[in-house]
DNA sequence: ATGGCCGGTGGAACCGGA
């Protein structure tokens, strides 16, 4: 079962992108950040007549995640728990039902800049990036959840993290980054250490491996690029881990998103 | 970070992104 990450950057604009790269791809279930559109607007036809059942957490202009899936989903839940305050469509989950039960978490993580600091180092109380470690500790707990589970499940999506100095072309101009600040990447690995397999480092090892490029200062033909996209699995579902890829040739064609699609194939 | 952008909104600039 080959399922995929890809934060499209806007569903308007990524129609065909994406369709083409469906077509080509052919996953079995895909997650998608940042469709920038409500439900009613969302063109779930498209992903229909290509025999996906669709579920869509939107909202107007921002954020806004999907998932995209050939086999039935079912117990679909939105919005991460731990704040009822929180109105940023930012985490869909759901179970894909085939031979065997497999728990999918789409999630798009806080970007976190500008980071906000008071005198003694604290992240200002109500700044971005408060909300971004606050996110996280919500995501650390909705993990530990899913891990108690002992199901194969994973989350996959825009994490907004540079876990390591590697995962960036030029590591030193991210450092007081919201992206890959010690806080930041600290709270990830703490994530990862209850018990994930991050897919892509569990396969492929050294410097060089992105899953993103601005669309500024020609990064991408300089391939300055960030690895930001990950997926993390359960015991259960490691142990099925065949394959883990970044579909990076995206980033060359035509009206590209900023990110490529990470995908992992599974044993079920 | 950066020389250089892009998407959405709303119908011009501006916000948000990473």
């Amino acid at each position: 079962m080959k399922i995929a990450s890809f934060n499209i950057n806007g569903i308007k604009a990524r129609v065909t992108a994406l369709c083409d790269w469906l077509d080509e791809a052919q996953p079995d279930v895909v997650v998608l950040q940042e469709i920038k559109s409500v439900d009613e607007a969302f063109p779930r036809e498209l992903f229909e007549e290509r025999g996906y059942n669709v579920e869509t957490h939107g909202q107007k202009s921002f954020n806004g995640v999907a998932i995209l899936s050939k086999l039935p989903l079912e117990d679909v839940r939105r919005g991460l728990p731990g704040d009822d305050s929180d109105e940023q469509a930012r985490w869909i989950e759901a179970t894909v039902v085939g031979k065997q039960a497999l728990r999918i978490c789409g999630l798009y993580l806080p970007n976190g800049n500008p980071v906000e600091l008071t005198e003694t180092g604290v992240p200002v109380a109500g700044g971005k990036y408060a909300y971004k470690l606050a996110w996280m500790e919500r995501l650390k707990a909705r993990a530990a959840e899913l891990l108690a589970e002992e199901m194969p499940a994973l989350m996959a999506g825009d994490y907004n993290i540079i876990p390591q100095a590697e995962d960036a072309k030029r590591p030193e101009a991210w450092r007081e980054d919201a992206l890959h600040r010690p806080e930041s990447r600290a709270a990830f690995q703490r994530i990862v250490n209850l018990g994930f397999t991050e897919a892509f480092r569990s396969r492929t090892l050294g410097p060089g491996h992105y899953t993103f490029w601005d669309y500024q200062a020609g990064a991408w033909n300089r391939d300055d690029g960030i690895r930001i996209d990950h997926v993390l699995l359960t015991p259960q579902a490691a142990d099925l881990l065949r394959d883990c890829q970044i579909d990076k040739e995206i980033r060359g064609r035509e009206k590209p998103s900023d990110h490529v699609p990470i995908w992992v194939d599974l044993d079920l």
